[in-house]
DNA sequence: ATTCAAATTACGGTTTCCCGTAAAATTTAC
DNA sequence: GTAAATTTTACGGGAAACCGTAATTTGAAT
């Protein structure tokens, strides 16, 4: 309950980051930095921590364009993942594109995000309406995205049929994926329980065949 | 060599719109509009005809999120097509994330856009750039992407390519490609071209096997 | 019109995928 | 501890994907 005054934003866009700074200027935020790049933001939230003075709130982009420079941490979901544990008390915002709803589930039960915000046609808008539902130490989720977090569809698969989706998408062809599993130490891995396997997986996302249903999992963002 | 001096953005982002503006005013531009929808900017280039106060640069998205809005005109690239059309003399900046080497030498091959800007972290100082070499009448491409230009590779992938792409992970299995393409009125459609486009595609992202060509394609945005 | 190159189509053989059934192993219930 | 249920594994046959080669058609150049 306590009045967010400090607060970072990792976004690599020029453009959106001057218009988050003014509107976060606009709510009377005390002070506001910014990072273009996710190893930068995460030094700076070291620092914060090092002078006693750590941030209240990150609003941070999930997808980081490479260029030239060098870089450790590659999408804003590492970005976060480190930052809460570094400071779990930090509050975050993903501010983001993403429409996938397995990604978006995730961000709020793996990363523990408190509010996920969808670029848009009013998006400033909803950033300030999510910072207003934070400082109540309430979680907030676009308007157009809600229904994604009573979607059950995402709770029926387990780690076991992500990691075959996503060695699947990565080139293994199924019939070699008994060896792969093997090789990682999943279990079971007979070739015919990775095809029954798929086979559910089909049946379940109403997939014509494998190449289908690996672009179903793709446009949810499970891999 | 005209000075620009009335100007049209079409982007749906509310952020970025914001920092578009304030950057062309810093450059003195007489009048500047814009619109969230590509329906909206077309009306307004038409109703800048009937006034007889023609915009002499339009800067456009390339895609625009859908939302509960009904359009016309879903894309960037068919808002680009309708007001060259319209106001042959009209210049154009695109301005997108997109980085897909076809995509945007078709741009420049068949809609005659002046200028590619990326989206990115320093794309305000390319719009600024993209403006002073179209008043010169030359084109401008953001530095990152020129080689595009040049690049054979971008032949290798076309039209064609594509729907085959799609299609594909909207679950048509290869072997029914032909009668699919058949429907669609695309040619060539034998089974023995379609395998071998499907092969070539493999071959050129080097991906193991359909599954993994069709993960690829959706991470690039493809399909 | 003729020739030549390139693109398209046809086709056969091999591998992988797909689907059902049944045996073996593991878990659950009592 | 045993029986039943569930899960895992094995396997066989048909379908689709994969791969190379060769025949045919198309298109461009002259």
């Amino acid at each position: 309950m306590k009045k967010i005054q400090k607060v970072l934003i990792a976004e690599d866009f020029d453009t959106i980051n001057i218009s988050l700074i003014q509107t976060l200027k606009s709510l009377d935020i005390a002070q506001i930095d910014h990072s273009k790049y996710c190893d930068d933001a995460l030094l700076k939230i070291k620092k914060s921590i090092l002078d006693n003075e750590p941030y209240d709130l990150l609003i941070s982009d999930l997808s980081f364009h490479t260029d030239n420079r060098k870089v450790e941490i590659k999408s804003g979901e590492e970005l976060i993942e480190k930052v809460k544990a570094l400071v779990p008390k930090i509050k975050v915002i993903a501010y983001s594109i993403e429409d996938k709803s397995f990604l978006i589930k995730n961000l709020f039960e793996s990363y523990y995000i408190n509010a996920f915000v969808h670029k848009g046609r009013n998006s400033l808008l909803e950033i300030k309406k999510a910072i207003a539902e934070i400082q109540e130490d309430k979680n907030y989720i676009s308007p157009n995205l809600q229904h994604f977090l009573q979607n059950k569809l995402v709770h029926e698969i387990d780690i076991y049929d992500i990691e075959l989706l996503k060695q699947l998408s990565k080139g293994i062809p199924q019939e070699k994926m008994d060896e792969k599993f093997r090789e990682l130490g999943i279990i079971p891995n007979s070739k015919s329980t990775i095809e029954k396997r798929v086979g559910k997986l089909k049946d379940y996302f109403k997939a014509n065949n494998t190449v289908h249903l690996i672009a179903i999992a793709k446009d949810l963002g499970i891999t």
